[in-house]
RNA sequence: UCCGGUGUAGCUCAGAGGUAGAGCGCUUGACUGUUAAUCAAGAUGUCGCUGGUUCGAUCCCAGCCGCCGGAGCCA
């Protein structure tokens, strides 16, 4: 049996069909009913005339409220009046289960749609952005699949951290304190050196207390590592990768995309190169527009988005100053200071997608920097080994899956880019 | 944590020191072309919580809590 959105053409004018989906709106005037009916690939009305059904089919069609499930027989016909053109005039109409008032109705706050989101998810625009989502994943596998990649998996329950102490979820592991992975990142620098080419898509935890429209507590994170190459080949790798998610999605999902009013075009405009500067030239750009930052600093999402300015493609930032990144990113042989990592910003959203870097090989650096942040070294000697047993140069990076998602589909919040998003203030449902 | 906002019917909101309102939704009825229809009738409340002022507080005051937005941090 034909799904909605294809009978929603004239292949199907004048023939009979049976389709199975949730009532998303009706009418009823007189002895006529109107019922749109809802499948995964899109709406229809269907006609149900009492003079052409049985009678229990015509009492249930005017009983039953949004979201009952029907299953409906009859012909299909090219009618301007009905929504998207075409309609079915019923032969059988039959509630499959009834469905209680629902709650979510034409007026609707955010907080109502957070409460209701497990039905939430079933409206036009959560099913649009969740086949977006879906194509971002597969586009994921295949980029680091058709490229030589291994996918390996890290643990999430972990004794040490990669971010710093303050953001970890605690978990009681048998009286004992262990922490949700901030990433895999660790786990994958050993990993490396078995594989040398791996990526990985799963959760990550960060337990922030910050409240913003691109925060999640929980969101999936996909991350590579590479052996025998520096922080270049990383970033050229990142940038074929957001190309290729990009190409993917403008190629798989037209109907979503135009649902959500985003231009395939410009997805299909985001090919390498992108746009590069240096953490000092970001700096010293800042201080043109008149900004008041201070070199030494992290940027500022304020910072990230006006340095954005007209860019169409995500900006990558390198070169940020050593003392305020994390332990593993290494001092750039060029230049002291500074260490050699990145960010990529996406345009719109200006926010990091990526931010990678590659790893530190010097053994004293490392524990110098985990001393510096009050590590216990004790914690992290499985870690160091990478570099005791024949370490060589290698890179990574992650990516926050959400905020591609976010920026693809065009999201205000970044919770619409997942089914049931984690926030500070939210775990339910 | 800081700054700002907000909390009243199932939902979205209005309201005033004197025991509560609208629209939507729901129920009943009418309607053979509706577009989250229209018309008529009906049901629906711990006015966030605790305390204070007052003859009387949902309204004023204090504290607390929830939620929303922004910032810091980060993917």
């Amino acid at each position: 049996m034909p799904k909605i959105a294809e009978i929603l053409s004239d292949d199907y004018e004048g023939k009979e069909v049976e389709i199975k989906g949730w009532i998303y709106r009706t009418r009823s005037s007189g002895s006529l009913v109107f019922v749109v009916v809802r499948d995964s690939t899109g709406v229809v009305q269907v006609t149900v005339n009492k003079d052409d059904v049985p009678e229990k089919d015509f009492s249930d069609a005017e009983k039953a409220l949004i979201e009952s499930s029907v299953i409906a027989k009859g012909t299909v016909a090219k009618d301007e009046r009905a929504p998207g053109g075409y309609e079915i005039r019923a032969s059988g109409f039959n509630v499959v289960g009834f469905a209680d008032k629902y709650p979510i109705t034409k007026d609707q706050s955010t907080e109502l749609l957070l409460d209701q989101r497990h039905l939430w998810i079933r409206s036009r625009k959560m099913t649009n952005v969740l086949k977006i989502r879906s194509t971002v994943f597969g586009a994921i596998h295949d980029y680091f699949r058709n490229n030589g990649y291994w996918e390996v998996q890290a643990p999430i329950l972990t004794p040490s951290m990669v971010e710093g102490g303050s953001t970890l979820f605690k978990v009681d592991y048998y009286d004992k304190e262990i922490y949700l992975a901030q990433s895999w990142q660790l786990y994958a620098e050993a990993m490396v050196m078995a594989l040398e080419k791996i990526y990985c898509i799963a959760p990550s935890f960060r337990a922030e207390k910050f409240r913003t429209t691109r925060h999640l507590t929980e969101y999936w994170h996909a991350e590579m590592e590479i052996a025998w190459e520096g922080m270049d080949e990383c970033i050229k790798e990142g940038e074929k990768l957001i190309s290729h998610i990009c190409q993917t999605v403008a190629e798989r999902n037209l109907p979503e995309l135009e649902a959500l009013k985003r231009d395939p075009e410009y997805l299909k405009s985001q090919v390498p190169p992108f746009p590069r500067m240096k953490y000092d030239e970001a700096i010293e750009m800042l201080q043109k527009k008149g900004m008041n930052v201070d070199w030494g600093k992290d940027l500022r999402t304020l910072e990230e988005r006006a340095l954005m300015g007209d860019f169409n493609k995500p900006l990558i930032v390198t070169h940020y100053p050593k003392e305020i990144m994390a332990f593993y990113k290494p001092r750039d042989p060029e230049n002291p200071d500074v260490a050699l990592c990145f960010d990529f910003i996406a345009p719109e959203i200006g926010d990091e997608i990526i931010g990678g870097s590659e790893r530190d090989a010097d053994i004293k650096e490392i524990i110098k920097s985990l001393e510096r942040e009050g590590e216990d070294i004790s914690r992290y000697d499985w870690y160091l080994d990478s570099r005791r047993f024949g370490s060589v140069q290698h890179s990574g990076f992650g990516m926050g899956i959400e905020r591609v998602v976010q920026w693809i589909c065009g999201l205000e919040h970044i919770r619409d880019a997942i089914p049931f998003p984690r926030t500070v203030a939210r775990y339910y449902p």
